[in-house]
RNA sequence: UGGGGCGUCGCCAAGUGGUAAGGCACCGGUUUUUGGUACCGGCAUUCGCAGGUUCGAAUCCUGCCGCCCCAG
């Protein structure tokens, strides 16, 4: 398999750095840029270095996965450099990730990191080493559409990566390769085995990489201990149902953990008031919203109206009109929640999104009496 | 200390002689580079306690305990 990393020049001439974070994905995507004969460089970067996390399976860029990048690196006869990472990680990523909880948000880390920390910084330092691109383990397509750069979701609809890319700029994407846009994810295993890639049958990353223990909740209370401020879980009619171990625990949409039962549906947090530390909670249909308002839009296409849009990385985009910074669905959307981000596509191909800032409820029929 | 009602899993709740439904909660798993959702699975040898009747009781009888309501 060789994929055309469209380098403007011969590739004998044409130098790729590529981003390793240390797993099967980004692994094989250095794999593939040595097979095109141009110099290739990869890059990894230590963002996190929690003495606990280093061998953890699933987590990403730090410890045991460093070693792993070197050893791969080593293997396709590439240069590989570490940067330290880790206090610009702490602020963009981190930092932002606690702070968004502690205002009774949902953060979304991986959007955040691939914004700031690997296409802001990373692609400025590829340009500093003259790479003519940066290429990623990210399954989204690059299509080039006359003169313009298109951003597409990746091939395999079970793998794709878009939502967590749609902040990419126009000039990040001119610089940008993935070329594991096209390819199922079993396609990418096999070539890591065919190499011999000791990579090739690691655990795909999953959850928060710089949570440990998957406890996110621990790691915000450690650093904002206002968060922690326990308080009352109220019906929509603001009858208190219980108590709660801190606001941190919580969100928009959330079922498993309100802990309270005798009820004959199942309740969802339906709004989480911070200055009163309190929980709202209802029944499914009180979940449902019509229309979110969204804020820093980024656009990698034209500004469209009529869209389909992702309000969260999983399930099926939603055709949806926007107006303004407002998008407004079809039909009711559940469990939307602010500080995540809302992604508009055409079809497959990404149109920009920016971060949810409100929502606006579908009236309930005398529901909170 | 007169009358009435009730006590079944953490909560709600079916079941009135034939060998313990269901929902919620909780736990586990699946899915997943965010949180959440969803889906699948688990969850009372036991029916306030003690006796009795019966081939057989959560269901009938007796006593006790506890709670609630009305009447004081």
């Amino acid at each position: 398999m060789r994929i055309d990393f469209q380098l403007g020049r011969p590739p004998g001439e044409a130098r790729i750095v590529v981003a390793m974070s240390g797993g099967v994905d980004s692994s094989v995507t250095a794999a593939l840029a040595a097979r095109t004969g141009a110099e290739v460089i990869g890059v990894t970067l230590q963002l996190y270095d929690h003495g606990e996390a280093l061998r953890r399976p699933g987590a990403c860029c730090a410890g045991q996965d460093i070693y792993d990048a070197k050893q791969v690196a080593d293997r396709l006869n590439i240069a590989h450099y570490v940067l330290d990472y880790e206090s610009r990680f702490r602020e963009d990523v981190i930092d932002r990730f606690v702070d968004e909880y502690a205002r009774g948000r949902t953060p979304v880390p991986c959007a955040s990191c691939n914004q700031s920390v690997k296409f802001l910084d990373l692609v400025r330092f590829a340009k500093e080493l003259g790479a003519d691109c940066l290429a990623t383990g990210h399954y989204v397509r690059r299509v080039r559409n006359g003169d313009r750069i298109e951003l597409h979701k990746g091939a395999d609809p079970r793998r794709d990566q878009s939502y967590f890319l749609y902040g990419t700029t126009r000039e990040q994407l001119d610089f940008l390769r993935f070329p594991l846009g096209e390819m199922p994810k079993d396609e990418v295993r096999k070539i890591a085995a065919e190499i011999g890639l000791e990579v090739a049958s690691k655990p795909d990353s999953q959850d928060i990489c710089f949570v440990p223990d998957g406890n996110y909740a621990g790691l915000v209370k450690k650093l904002r201990p206002e968060t922690e401020a326990a308080g009352d879980i109220v019906d929509l009619g603001g009858r208190v149902l219980g108590r709660h171990r801190g606001v941190v625990h919580f969100t928009i949409g959330q079922r498993r953990g309100i802990e309270i039962g005798g009820q004959k549906e199942p309740l969802y947090v339906v709004r989480i008031e911070l200055e009163r530390s309190r929980i709202v909670v209802g029944p499914r249909r009180a979940l449902a919203v019509e229309a979110m308002r969204v804020a820093d839009w980024n656009w990698i296409a034209e500004a469209q109206s009529e869209v389909s849009v992702k309000v969260r990385s999983l399930a099926p985009a939603v055709p949806a009109v926007r107006g303004g910074e407002w998008v407004r669905f079809h039909r009711s959307e559940y469990g939307v929640a602010p500080g995540q981000a809302a992604v508009l596509y055409d079809g497959s191909r990404l149109l920009g999104g920016g971060w949810i800032e409100e929502t606006q409820p579908v009236e309930l029929a005398a529901e909170a009496a």
